[in-house]
DNA sequence: ACTCTATATATTGGCAGCCAACATATAGGC
DNA sequence: GCCTATATGTTGGCTGCCAATATATAGAGT
């Protein structure tokens, strides 16, 4: 998968990543790179950006954890961040719809033959 | 349908409306907003420059028209520019399959339950 | 003990690529 | 005469992702 390739849909993959429940960043990572069966790698001066904006705009809450000496920053949607969601899902629909009619044209139709 | 829209597909776009036959730049601005149902509205300052680059690239090739005292310039897929087009296809259904895939997870199977 | 990798978070500088705004010119309708 | 559609192009700016860098703990291998 070449570079910039989620560009536009970031916010939209780190939502979706935390629908099912609360993970931390690293965690967002891996759960992407599954999901999308290994295309998809988020960088780290990506991401860690990307949470604290989705962050100060309300969309995410996220508290600090402690496993032994480590420390984990763990996210979690908040209600507007389900509703954003929502809206991001509406989006991609619509573009790949958009794209994928103009990269695959159907056929015109044509007064009964 | 928001700005930025069609950022990174743009080559692609170019590449699909000119695969039925030939078309000046107004042209392909005008079949991208039929084919994608007025979605996609191409930018004339981002579609000059795109047309002029994919002809360096060998992709495509241009002839100036006249029409009265009106200059047209219409361009055309040239071979190189059909390949192209067939790998930006397939690197669309990757992206969308990839980031659908996150977007929407299939349910994880679990065994036998 | 030492090294390498995985885990975990974060900042900085750079730049590709799209957009808005501007510039120019012909043609046709009202 | 004016407005809109047709038609092509350039310039400057900004958004948003990436690579590189920095830091620190944990665990496995040798």
């Amino acid at each position: 998968m070449k570079g910039d390739a989620v560009r536009g849909h970031l916010d939209a993959l780190l939502l979706a990543a935390l629908e099912q429940g609360p993970l931390h960043g690293y965690a967002i990572i891996t759960a992407v790179q599954q999901r999308s069966g290994g295309a998809l790698e988020l960088r780290t001066g990506t991401m860690y950006p990307a949470l604290n904006r989705l962050e100060r705009l309300g969309l995410l809450r996220s508290d600090w954890q402690s496993v032994g000496e480590r420390r984990r920053r763990c996210y979690e949607l908040t209600d507007a961040g389900r509703r954003s969601l929502a809206e991001e899902r509406t989006a991609w629909r619509e573009l790949t719809a958009a794209i994928g009619a103009v990269l695959d044209p159907a056929p015109a139709p044509r007064p009964a033959t």
